[in-house]
DNA sequence: CAGGCGTTGCTGGA
DNA sequence: TCCAGCAACGCCTG
């Protein structure tokens, strides 16, 4: 029994929730007081006008406004079992180390996270907390595997590819474990001391007052939302027992072919593990199911993957210094690089993505596939980092491991080497959606574009664009680069930079990217 | 060193 | 809905 009158610090950073927090109930034992802790970064929050989107100088208002809503949601949980959330603003280490002392603080509890950032911020205050004897609990909680388990076993570094790695990995024995959904009770909040804390704030007092209604996203944050879309999609047991990721509908929005819970296992509204179970259970109670890579089971194992790799891998992040990614010339357009960002390619399908991209912050993974690859390896051939960063910042569910690692693979850099297979902007959406509703949807000004154009507009005659009041180059841009030919460009300086690469074994000087790139360009104006 | 395989390509034909 | 043909990658296994 702990000593009366201990306190007790429970440092909220992703594991937004009360079922299955393992570091919340450690927290909560014998304590006295428990102060639930979330900091607030300026620099992830405070609004950055400077941002080609509404949001902070990392994240768009969209993924913001999903974190204050679990924060919210978090915060009626925790006072419905007799305490609250403890809002602080500024820089976390400082702040924590401040309230670790004013609050006499004898015991520290936080999810183990393996994001640079975390890793960077966790270890400061893990030492600080130690060394002045208080107890620090930092339990895996956010995914089925300890990450580094897995590394150890597979002799000190990541398994590359997914079958290798669900070999290494085996059975999720943790995952599998009984878990608790609720808490009883908990204990009061002690004296802030001079510590200045807050409610959880709203997206006008953080200073997003001016944010239109029509560009929020219709997905709403925390745990309460998460546990309903989850019995809701569990629902439909034929649905899960067939799920094929593969074969899902990228058009289909107002009822996605998903479940949608990305976001909340991003943010830990919803647990993993808890997931897994419930689709266990599933599995169990009907004849057949399908299995990993495709099922949702799958799906999930995908998230361990990612994030086991992105761990044992040094600068995970970047194409240079990082031993599993291919060294390619990508160019540095900027131009290109708005267009597609902009939605402003001239391609129907490529830029409905990105629009639901930008007002919704979610699309069906196989439309970030198309966008992706026309970005890089399938078109446009800008640089996969960039890509990445625009995705960043305006997905809801963006998590730096797989979004990192799904920009490499989409671009043929790691994991996916078969270059030849390109996404066509016009007949990969048309063999979903042949009418172009989700393009009429999200591209407005096509809306009366005649189904026989709308996956190529510029190619309908004159008279057909003013009949649908939408003149090509005019109310809707041309193609940025025609597909075809552009497309087998980039095969071919796929081609000749994975020669080099194989040649050189993967370590290319800068001179040797810069010759690269000089030869790739030469060819091109050779063509 | 050869052969099989890899979450989800495209086109055209049956 | 499924298939072959297209041109053809790296990684893993034996």
């Amino acid at each position: 029994m702990a000593v009366s009158g201990s306190s007790s610090l429970m440092w909220f950073r992703k594991g937004l929730r009360i079922h299955d927090n393992p570091a919340l109930e450690h927290a909560l034992k014998g304590s006295s007081f428990l102060y639930p802790v979330f900091v607030i970064d300026p620099h992830y929050m405070k609004p950055d006008p400077t941002a080609f989107s509404p949001g902070s100088n990392r994240a768009g208002v969209n993924r913001i406004r999903f974190l204050l809503e679990s924060l919210v949601d978090l915060d009626l949980s925790l006072k419905k079992l007799g305490s609250r959330l403890i809002v602080l603003n500024g820089e976390p280490s400082q702040i924590l180390i401040r309230c670790l002392k004013e609050w006499d603080v004898k015991k520290l509890c936080f999810e183990f996270d393996t994001d640079p950032y975390y890793q960077g911020l966790d270890v400061k205050v893990k030492e600080h907390a130690s060394s002045i004897g208080i107890e620090v609990f930092s339990p895996v909680s956010h995914t089925l595997f300890n990450p580094a388990d897995i590394i150890q076993k597979n002799g000190g570094k990541p398994p590359l590819s997914y079958q290798s790695f669900l070999k290494v990995a085996g059975q999720p024995a943790w995952a599998c474990s009984p878990l608790s959904m609720t808490i009883p009770s908990l204990p009061p909040v002690g004296d802030f001391g001079s510590c200045e804390v807050s409610e959880v704030p709203n997206l006008e007092e953080l200073g997003y007052g001016n944010v239109e209604q029509d560009d929020l996203t219709p997905f709403r944050g925390g745990e309460s939302e998460a546990l309903k879309r989850l019995r809701d999609s569990i629902a439909d047991k034929k649905w899960v027992a067939n799920f094929e990721k593969p074969k899902g509908d990228p058009s289909a929005f107002s009822k996605p072919a998903t479940t949608v819970l990305s976001p909340y296992l991003k943010f830990g509204c919803l647990s993993s593990r808890y997931f897994y179970q419930c689709l266990q259970d599933v599995y169990k109670n009907v004849q057949k199911h399908t299995s990993p890579p495709v099922s949702l089971v799958g799906q999930l194992l995908w998230r361990d993957f990612f994030y086991t790799v992105a761990f044992g891998t040094p600068n995970f992040d970047q194409m240079k210094d990082n031993r599993i990614c291919k060294q390619i010339p990508w160019n540095d357009d900027n131009e290109l690089l708005v267009a597609w960002r902009e939605a402003r390619t001239g391609y129907p399908w490529i830029d409905a993505i990105m629009t639901q991209l930008r007002k919704w912050g979610w699309m069906h993974h196989l439309a970030r596939h198309c966008v992706a690859c026309f970005l890089t390896r399938g078109d446009l051939f800008v640089h996969w980092e960039k890509g990445r960063d625009v995705f960043d910042r305006l997905l809801i569910d963006s998590d730096w491991a797989i979004n990192n690692g799904n920009w490499m693979w989409l671009s043929c850099s790691s994991f996916f080497y078969q270059y030849y297979r390109i996404y066509s902007p016009i007949s990969f959406g048309k063999k979903y959606d042949p009418n172009g509703n989700y393009i009429r949807h999200f591209l407005p000004v096509l809306k009366d574009m005649p189904k026989e154009y709308i996956y190529e507009p510029w190619t309908a005659p004159l008279s057909v664009q003013t009949k649908a009041k939408c003149i090509i180059g005019v109310h809707y841009p041309k193609p940025v680069v025609a597909h075809d030919t552009a497309s087998k460009g980039c095969k071919r300086k796929l081609a000749e930079s994975y020669a080099l690469n194989q040649k050189l074994n993967g370590k290319l000087t800068e001179e040797d990217m810069r010759n690269l790139r000089r030869k790739l360009e030469k060819d091109q104006d050779e063509e």
